[in-house]
RNA sequence: GGGCGCGUAGCUCAGCGGGAGAGCACUCGGCUUACACCCGAGCGGUCGCAGGUUCGAACCCUGCCGCGCCCACCA
């Protein structure tokens, strides 16, 4: 819903609209942006290198609010680094995501055709995926364009292109060389509706309900009863073990015992992985379909033989259940157990853990099958080292630990995927068993029995190779030269392990030691405004896009950076982003309002401030300096949010309202336009890279200069601060909002100008009338004017100022509201004696005095004199207050 | 089973040893010559529970309760 407010006034404020159309803007500054080259790096520019790599969008479909996480805060910290005066590179780009574009080609295929890969052949069914590339990959980049994102278009990389693929064939072979890739037949993660290998990590477990069996295997004495959640897996049994200690099976070690149903004789070894206190102490080894039993069986020889393939038994098996599906499989088997009388106990349901597929949710199948491994363990040591010794660090520190626990205990990795959609695998088999890996510029062996690896690499294998890849590597390039390490690499905490990792390990062996970046900056999720997870099933997913139409880009940025604590998930909702819609409002505004009024950054800085000059000089410093500090340290969120507040609380709230007298008086109005143009013209620098778009309109047209987006950052701007004037307004700030408060309680229209006295200023330390003085912003901000002929005071606000009490004489031109005074007064009372309480009770405590710092305890006493002084003046006010008019 | 983290205003979250905060929501006023996507004034919290350390604890320690996440070859 969008409302389109009739404007209030039209006066021009040099050319800006009086509303802000980010709709209507967005893509023209992006566009000119672009042109101008603004977002090009240029390693030959002699200004310090800063680059960040994207982490690259899969091309499976559109950006969701994560990517824009990770563009958001990737922006900020660019383009800062870009006003700054580094050579700023953010570089763009994409995932080939093997599996899951794979799978999304696939679906799409049954969906509208009918059609399996398999019906169309390799060849033509990477074409199709080909296709879908360029389609999905169009919606992205326009929507990083939507985004505002700063990147360098001329740099972008994809990771099948030609570079990319070269880098990882080069990566391949020399790991191949030195003994880092191996092939092996090992117990691997299989999807059987992927029809693919997985790694470890692409597998999810969860507490699945299932069933827990005990089977009677062998008869009489020899009897040994085991258990399972898998009775299927029996046909492939080929040994039962026990603890080596276990005394109740001493007897049978080494013994054949009769596998039921299968009719085989298999033996009972002992082994030290089985726990003698879990269950009968006797476990069925199954080698060829459990991790475990697979580890047992090649201590003792067992023989392994596989009997379920693509989710099913396989043919040949020898049993009646060739060819059922192994859901199918278990039942049957477990029915026929039963009837054999071999089944002891039935422990159903029962819970435990069950590994799906992390693509496509099927229960994943271990199966023992000839695959591509990376030894990690070296590459996982040295991964780990650099973020040990400081090379790289990560922010926050707290996922360290879970980053160290990764890499010290990470198993051989599977790389190789049965898939088409990837880099192929660039080994070739020769007629008798030949292995040759290939190299990018090497011609693969060709002749009679010779054909090259079926499969494609892992997705992350590639992935992993990006700080360097998109650099040029294995090329020596002026970018690779220039920019590697990277500076900081931002992503989310969830894929640690899966990326970052990976990079780490790629990089430190790729690049002699130098890792791929010197910072990781890890940040949390975005959840839904209940902080629940967002996920299409539940629904409660935002497309940022619609946020992006209906709020603005920078909308949706202030909002992400405004949310983002280190590590921290934030939730996201309408509200908040409407709410960021409405602070980009407040800032158009409040320029409009300034450039109507004459400001300009040109005009040089009064020479005698006035204390609100002084004091928003001196903030605007601090509020510069803490925004840097902040943001070296990743704390979006409090960088905008102390931006946020400056903004609206300060410079709006109290500075522009203060304005508005001294641009009244001849005196201090220049200096005021010069204040207002300087202030302005930081703080939209300051926010530019958190809301570059309206920043961009605003500055533009308040200097005349090309961009804000390659201006300095503002680093001496303001002034240092003034306590004392600083203070000054602060009184006044209290006066003010007392005589508002006595306004509000007396049901005074906000409009009315009230006529009033003023006594002790002065004497408070606050001066006189006078250009910028006390007088005259009290007087405006809290309208009142000046005590004309005929004033009759009817009311007194007093308030104890630091420096001494100041009395507010109103004339409200009638009786007041005895009974509303007495109230708020009461209010005060109230406050002012529990104050005093609170002092005298901490005072009382001698330890209190003797132990805390004196600083403390003159705080307190200050806090106590100045209760004393609110009681006095307040009960006073009390007391002189008329009579209550009997109402009913 | 191991590890990490979180429980603070109705909601989402900051604060992490010396006067309980923000945004949104809520109440009451208000077309106050930048802004009603606004302005002004308010209401709202035994800071999960119980102990302990300390002159002083939302903040440090211990235990408990509740929730979340990560890791793990629990047959």
């Amino acid at each position: 819903m969008t409302e389109t407010l009739p404007p209030r006034t039209d006066r021009p404020a040099r050319g800006l609209p009086t509303q802000w159309n980010p709709g209507e803007v967005e893509a023209v500054l992006y566009q000119r942006w672009v042109d101008a080259g603004y977002f090009e790096a240029d390693p030959g520019s002699g200004r310090p290198p800063f680059c960040i790599v994207i982490p690259p969008p899969n091309v499976t479909g559109s950006l969701h609010l994560g990517h824009a996480m990770d563009h958001t805060l990737i922006d900020v910290l660019t383009r800062r680094r870009r006003m700054q005066g580094y050579d700023a590179l953010w570089l763009p780009g994409m995932d080939h995501a093997g599996i899951a574009t794979q799978n999304v080609v696939e679906r799409r295929l049954a969906k509208d055709e009918g059609r399996s890969r398999h019906d169309l052949g390799r060849e033509a069914f990477v074409e199709r995926v080909w296709a879908w590339k360029a389609e999905s990959g169009g919606t992205i980049l326009g929507q990083m364009r939507r985004l505002g994102d700063g990147v360098d278009w001329s740099r972008e990389r994809f990771t099948l292109d030609e570079g990319l693929s070269a880098a990882v064939q080069t990566v391949f072979k020399k790991m191949f060389d030195d003994g880092l890739v191996y092939r092996a037949e090992r117990i691997i993660n299989w999807c059987p509706r992927c029809r693919t290998a997985l790694s470890d990590i692409e597998v999810d477990h969860s507490e699945d309900e299932g069933e827990l069996v005990s089977i009677r295997y062998g008869e009489g004495e020899d009897a040994i009863v085991v258990a399972t959640t898998r009775v299927e897996t029996m046909l492939g049994d080929t040994g039962v073990a026990v603890h080596p200690d276990d005394e109740r099976y001493a007897h049978l070690v080494g013994r054949g015992i009769e596998l039921p149903v299968v009719g085989r004789t298999i033996p009972v070894v002992a082994d030290a992985h089985v726990d003698p206190a879990f269950g009968t102490g006797a476990v069925k080894v199954t080698p060829a379909h459990d991790p475990n039993d697979f580890e047992i069986g090649r201590r003792h020889g067992l023989p392994m033989p596989s009997i379920l393939d693509e989710g099913a038994v396989v043919s040949g098996s020898g049993t009646r259940f060739d060819g059922m599906d192994r859901f199918a499989a278990r039942e049957a088997v477990r029915e026929e157990l039963r009837a054999q009388g071999r089944i002891v106990a039935e422990k159903r349901p029962y819970l435990h853990s069950v590994g799906h597929c992390s693509r496509c949710d099927t229960v994943i199948e271990p199966r023992l099958s000839l695959q591509w491994f990376v030894k990690v363990a070296p590459l996982a040591r040295a991964a780990g080292d650099a973020v040990r010794d400081g090379r790289t660090t990560i922010h926050p520190k707290e996922l360290e630990k879970r980053y160290f626990d990764w890499v010290d205990n990470m198993h051989d990795w599977t790389i190789s995927r049965q898939l088409w959609w990837g880099h192929r695998i660039p080994v070739w088999y020769g007629p008798d068993g030949e292995v040759v890996c290939v190299g990018p510029d090497e011609r693969p062996p060709s002749g009679e029995g010779w054909y090259q690896d079926e499969d494609v690499l892992d997705t992350w294998f590639s992935s992993g190779l990006w700080p360097i890849s998109t650099l040029g590597w294995p090329r020596d390039t002026p970018d690779l030269r220039r920019y590697y390490p990277t500076s900081v690499l931002v992503t989310g905490y969830d894929i640690l392990f899966f990326w970052v990792v990976r990079m780490m390990m790629f990089g430190l062996y790729v690049m002699d030691g130098a890792p791929p970046f010197t910072h990781v900056y890890l940040h949390g999720l975005i959840r839904d405004q209940h902080g629940r997870k967002m996920s299409k099933s539940r629904g409660n997913t935002i497309d940022p896009l619609e946020l992006i139409d209906e709020y603005g880009a920078d909308a949706l940025r202030f909002t992400i950076a405004r949310g983002s604590n280190p590590g921290a998930d934030m939730a996201l909702s309408t509200e908040w982003v409407a709410g960021s819609r409405n602070f980009t409002t407040k800032l158009w505004n409040a320029s409009r309002f300034a450039l109507g009024n004459g400001a300009s950054a040109a005009l040089p800085l009064p020479e005698q401030p006035t204390d609100a000059d002084r004091w928003i000089l001196g903030r605007l410093r601090e509020v510069r300096e803490q925004t840097d500090a902040l943001l070296e340290d990743y704390q979006f969120a409090k960088a905008t949010e102390g931006l946020y507040h400056f903004t609206w609380d300060e410079f709006c709230d109290w500075y522009l309202e203060l304005a508005k007298a001294q641009l009244a008086d001849e005196a201090t109005a220049d200096g005021t336009r010069a204040v207002l143009g300087h202030v302005l013209d930081a703080l939209l620098k300051l926010l530019h890279p958190v809301i570059p778009f309206v920043t961009e309109v605003l500055w533009t047209a308040l200097t005349g200069e090309e961009s804000v987006v390659v201006t300095p950052w503002p680093v001496g701007a303001g002034a240092p601060a003034d306590p004392a004037a600083a203070a000054r307004v602060a009184d006044v700030q209290r006066l003010v909002t007392e005589v508002r408060r006595f306004r509000t309680e007396q049901g005074i229209a906000g409009g009315r100008r009230v006529a009033a006295r003023v006594e002790g200023l002065a004497a408070a330390g606050l001066g006189e009338a006078g250009p910028g003085g006390a007088d005259a912003a009290l007087r405006s901000l809290a309208r009142l004017d000046a005590p004309g002929a005929g004033f009759a005071p009817t009311a007194t606000v007093e308030v104890a100022l630091s420096g001494g009490p100041v009395r507010v004489e109103l004339d409200t031109s009638g009786a007041i509201d005895v009974a509303a005074e007495r109230a708020r007064l009461g209010r005060d009372l109230a406050a002012a004696r529990k104050e005093l309480e609170q002092a005298d009770r901490k005072l009382g405590n001698p330890k209190f005095t003797e132990k805390a710092p004196a600083d403390v305890v003159a705080g307190i006493r200050g806090r106590r004199e100045a209760a004393l002084v609110d009681i006095e003046r307040v009960e006073g006010r009390l007391a002189a207050l008329p009579a209550e008019r009997q109402s009913s």
